[in-house]
DNA sequence: GTCTATAGATGGATAGAC
DNA sequence: GTCTATCCATCTATAGAC
C-alpha cells in the first residue's frame, strides 16, 4: 500500500540486532490480523507493516507465510490442549479417578473461555484457533483431524462418567459441546447482542462458563 | 442487471441462446466449489472451468465474483429461513400458539439437517451457508448480523415456552443451539468419525436430529 | 540480520471479435 | 450472449546490497 521509494533511509549506522523481538513482533501481528480479518485476507505486507518490520522478515524467520501461520497454530493449540489436560487431570485427582460430567466439561470449556477474558492477551488467540478450524490450510486441517488423542481422553472420561450411556451417544454429545465452544466468535457474539437488544454481555466470562456448563451438563445427562 | 431489450434480435442463427442454463451452471459450480474449498481458495477461473463455460460468464451474469457469492448466499439463506419459519408456524398452530421447546428446536434444527441428507442436492448448500458465516465477505457478515428478525421469532417462542427462564438465559441457550448446528461441517464430522473409531455415522440424519433435540431440549429445560 | 527492489505467478475484470 | 486475449493489480518469495 504505502510506498516511499525516494528517500528510503538515512545512514543506518546503528542496526537493531534484536532478532527475537522481530520474530515475536511478526508472530503477534500475524496472529492478531488473521484472527480479526481471516487468513486469506491478510497479506505478508499487512503483517510486516503492522509489526513495523521489513517485508522479508516473514520468509527469513519462518520460511513462508503458510509456515508462519502453521507455527502460530501449533503453539496455540498445544497451549490450549495442555491447559485442558491439566484441568482434566486435576478433576480426575479430585474425584478418585472418576470425575463427574460437569468437572470434565469444565476442563473442556474453561481454558478457551478464560483466555477470552476482555483484558487477556490471549483473547485473540482463541479467535485465531476457532478461525483455523474452518479457514486453515490443508496442513492445519489434517493436523486437526488426525490428532484426536487429546480429545480421546475427554471422551473416555465422559463415557466413564455416564455408565448407562452408549459410547456412540457420548461421542455425539461431546461433538455438540465442541460446537458450543467453536461458536464463541466475535461475529456471533455481536449477532447475539443485536438479537437480545443488549441483554447478553459476553464480557462476564465466568457467568458465561456457568451458563455453558448448565446447558451442556443437562444435555449430557438427558 | 438484465437489459437487452433495445438493440434487439439480430438473426440469432448459430448462437446458443441458453442464457439461463449458463447462469445456473455458474451458480451451482460456484456454490459447490466454495462449500468444498472455501471462498478465497476458489477463483473465477476454477468456477468457469468447472461449469464448462467461458471465463467472462461470471462478470457478465453476476457483475463480479463477490456479487455472485452474495447472490448464492442470499438465495440459500432465504430458503432456509423460509423453511424454518414454516415449521415454526406449523408447530405454533399445532399447539394453540404455545409450542413446547422441543417443537421450536425441531423447527430450528430440522431444515438444515434434512438438507444434509446424503442423497440431497441441497447437502452442499448447508456447507456453503455454514462457511459463509466465518469466511464470507463484509457484506455477508453485515447481513447476518443485522437481519435477526428471523431468529427473533424463535427467541420469542422459546421465551414464551419457558415462563420461569430469564430472557437473557433464553438468548444464550439459543446461541448454544445455533453453535450445535454450525458445527455440522464435513471436516468436523470427519474428525468425530476418527475420534469415535467409526462409531458415529452422520448419514442417519433423523437419528442425528433426535440426538440434537434430546441434548438441546434437556439443556434448555435445565 | 535487515532492507530494497524485483522476479514470478495468479487472479479479477474487460475490450472487442463474432 | 459467448468467447478469447489481455490488462492491471496484488501477492509470495527471493536475490543481492549494506
Amino acid at each position: 500500500m504505502k510506498d516511499s521509494p525516494v528517500d528510503a533511509a538515512p545512514a543506518n549506522d546503528l542496526q537493531e540486532p534484536n532478532e527475537a523481538a522481530t520474530k515475536a513482533a511478526v508472530f503477534c501481528a500475524a496472529e492478531r490480523l488473521f484472527a480479526l480479518h481471516g487468513f486469506q485476507n491478510v497479506s505478508v505486507r499487512d503483517i510486516t507493516a503492522d509489526a513495523g518490520v521489513n517485508l522479508a522478515s516473514v520468509n527469513y524467520h519462518f520460511g513462508s507465510k503458510d509456515a508462519l501461520l502453521f507455527e502460530i497454530f501449533r503453539r496455540r493449540t498445544a497451549e490450549l490442549n495442555r491447559e485442558r489436560a491439566r484441568m482434566l487431570h486435576e478433576a480426575t485427582d479430585r474425584h478418585q479417578g472418576k470425575p463427574p460430567v460437569r468437572d470434565i466439561l469444565e476442563a473442556l470449556f474453561a481454558p478457551p473461555l478464560r483466555w477470552a477474558t476482555p483484558e487477556n492477551d490471549r483473547r485473540i488467540s482463541v479467535q485465531f484457533i476457532i478461525r483455523s478450524r474452518s479457514e486453515g490450510t490443508e496442513e492445519m486441517r489434517e493436523a486437526l483431524t488426525k490428532d484426536v488423542s487429546h480429545l480421546a481422553r475427554f471422551a473416555d472420561a465422559l463415557i466413564a462418567a455416564c455408565p448407562g450411556l452408549p459410547r456412540e451417544t457420548a461421542y455425539w454429545r461431546l461433538h455438540f459441546c465442541l460446537g458450543m465452544v467453536h461458536n464463541n466468535r466475535f461475529a456471533e457474539f455481536d449477532r447475539l447482542h443485536v438479537l437480545s437488544d443488549g441483554a447478553t454481555r459476553e464480557g462476564d466470562i465466568e457467568a458465561l462458563l456457568k451458563r455453558m456448563l448448565d446447558f451442556a451438563e443437562a444435555g449430557f445427562l438427558a
